[in-house]
DNA sequence: TCCATTAATTTAAACATTTCAATGTATTAT
DNA sequence: ATAATACATTGAAATGTTTAAATTAATGGA
């Protein structure tokens, strides 16, 4: 297991704004970024920055449509931080 | 599952020299701080800064022996990550 | 084309973190 | 007692992060 993907996953999840749009993604099955300025009260550029450090990490995944940016939850890394903490447990 | 724990777990991991402590610590079962300053080559106060992070966050257990701090893994932590990236997976 | 919409980038400020020298505290050994 | 050891705390500099206003870029619709 790749440390550097470890710590830069974790330091994507740390971050209470970051943890509460990846919750939003999970419970809603996408978003766009539109959505999270709304649910979040943060200013688009503020978005713009965490949704970057979420989708950079590999912890969301992005694909755009036309000018809409849809955010979805990357499974495949949540089952390697779920598996890499296993391992230390 | 306390996503402000999560949180803070995370904030532990989320850092290069915190995270070779934490690895170090599963692989040696256990260390002591000055251990940790060696193979860290980081300055005493330094250690003791990542090491009080590592701990308030629940990520290493810490036991006072005389005047030496033996650290060892958390692995109820580790379960509790796992489960938490397991559900979102 | 021109305008509205959606998001990215730039810039600068406020704030937080990392780092170590110096010092303090607690414990052990002589 | 005194000195040495192991770690914690304080304070300050350097660095990094978060935030939003202003701007830019890209797309879609009238």
């Amino acid at each position: 297991m790749d440390l550097a993907l470890i710590e830069k996953a974790a330091n994507a999840i740390a971050d209470k704004h970051r943890l509460s749009i990846i919750m939003e993604v999970v419970k809603k099955g996408k978003l766009i970024c539109g959505d999270v300025c709304e649910f979040t009260c943060l200013s688009q550029p503020t978005v713009s920055h965490h949704v970057k450090i979420l989708v950079d990490s590999g912890v969301l995944h992005s694909s755009k449509n036309g000018r809409i940016v849809e955010l979805t939850l990357n499974k495949e890394m949540m089952k390697q931080l779920s598996m890499f903490f296993l391992q230390l447990s």
